[in-house]
DNA sequence: ACTGTATTTCTATATTTATGGAAATATAGC
DNA sequence: GCTATATTTCCATAAATATAGAAATACAGT
């Protein structure tokens, strides 16, 4: 991963909405939500929620798909996992014990 | 951690400038780096150096100390700890096969 | 085709963040 | 106390981000 990726990824989560998001899509599991769902739950305006969700999207951090009218989105476990690699090996560049690459998998 | 020092901490590495910052002072080991030396190794003017030391050290992922005329900034191995054990409990929640809690410790 | 529901796009606005020169402050050596 | 160097603060400006209503689009059932 570049920083530039990592940046972007980092971004997408450096917002309380978005956080937010994302941790009730990672609670959620593969499966994921509902836009409109998520937006009931956090208590967001469609058209925000709509706005953070094409973040976190764009940063490959969630995926969607379409199941029949509504749009599911859900956690990508792998992206998060490559950013949370890429923070461990910058955190810990020339240190010893470091955590194994391979940190979290969705169940 | 709650959420919203999470995000703080995020915020502050969710920029390239300084993500190349903290980088550096992960690589740079305790002892850290000069204020001065950082700006010349990374090319960015004092006071633009000085606005993102500072949003690093308000998030408390770096620290500084005064050694004679110099300000030695160094990477806080344990801020970066807990944000990393943060986002691996979240994208880990109910997951199995997640790493320990405790990924990245100071050489 | 028409209707209702889900979601996105458009648009405007408010807010936050980033940048860097100039001036101010701090420290040390002479 | 003067001078040189290190760093920060002040300031203005530019750029990016967040918010949410209104309109547009997409889909499914009738």
């Amino acid at each position: 991963m570049d920083i530039k990726s990592a940046v972007l990824q980092l971004s997408s989560i450096a917002q309380e909405a978005r956080l937010e998001i994302f941790r009730l899509l990672v609670q959620a599991g593969p499966e994921g939500l509902p836009a409109g769902s998520i937006g009931e739950t956090l208590q967001i305006p469609a058209s925000t929620l709509s706005f953070h969700l094409k973040e976190l999207s764009h940063a490959g951090l969630i995926h969607s798909r379409q199941v029949s009218r509504f749009i599911y989105y859900s956690a990508n476990y792998e992206a998060m996992n490559g950013l949370l690699a890429y923070l461990t090996e910058n955190c810990c560049a020339g240190a010893k014990d470091c955590a194994p690459s391979s940190i979290c998998k969705p169940k």
